[in-house]
DNA sequence: TTCGTTGCAAACATTTTGCAGTTTC
DNA sequence: GAAACTGCAAAATGTTTGCAACGAA
């Protein structure tokens, strides 16, 4: 039993901002970005529809960086790299022979559905 | 400057506890593994020593299940699977040809230091 | 005796949830 | 009008921290 769904102008919102964005955002982010436009906006709302577009597969979560879950629109799997100075979260470009990132591949603990690439390290920014 | 250590039967059981287990535990895991043994054992302590031994190198942060961060005694990098039903954390054998794992690769976003690798998927147990 | 370590509880930060009012259909 | 959506604030979680007591050197 699936739940109806209704439109709304603040969910639309949420969606379309995490798709102009590469910032891979967290809910915070989202949401001191759309608070002045929606100055009724409340935080639980991002939370709200952030989570309902993880379950429709609109929105994938790429890590959890300082303790805040980060988001991301570009559902198809590729690596990231991470600033674990600043928290930044870069898109990088798929790698040459990285079969197991896509399909399913079977090991013998469990199935493996997808795979998820995160490479660390300090941004140039960071570096100064 | 660096602060002198002291010994200490507590911190000593953690990383024990820690190095013996291949369930890449969380501080709450550790803690009620311990807590029998050592009935004054407080959560912050378990949280504090676990820090310590990050920033000393000798634990590593494998990835954050379910809002729980998850930690590894294997300090050398390696690919985990992540069962997203049960949480499960399990070891995986290091794939050929994963060049960008070990050493330090360039890119112009940053500098990589080292690469996370985490399968996603249900484990047997999950898959019942 | 010195200073690192710990228990305890309070403080924090992020995320979730209950409820009553609002909006969409 | 029914059911989904939202604001608000409280609650639930996981983690950190201040402080006085404790333990190792």
């Amino acid at each position: 039993m699936k739940t109806a769904r209704k439109y709304s102008r603040k969910r639309e919102a949420i969606l379309k901002t995490l798709r102009s964005t590469k910032a891979h955002p967290s809910a915070e982010w989202i949401y001191a970005r759309l608070k002045p436009t929606f100055p009724d906006l409340s935080l639980g709302t991002v939370y709200r529809n952030l989570s309902l577009f993880r379950t429709e597969g609109l929105v994938t979560s790429v890590a959890t960086v300082k303790g805040q879950e980060r988001f991301d629109a570009q559902v198809i799997p590729h690596p990231h790299f991470i600033c674990d100075s600043c928290g930044k979260v870069l898109d990088m470009d798929m790698l040459p022979d990285f079969g197991p990132a896509q399909g399913t591949v079977g090991f013998d603990g469990g199935e493996v559905e997808y795979c998820e690439i995160l490479f660390h390290g300090k941004c140039n920014d960071c570096k100064q």
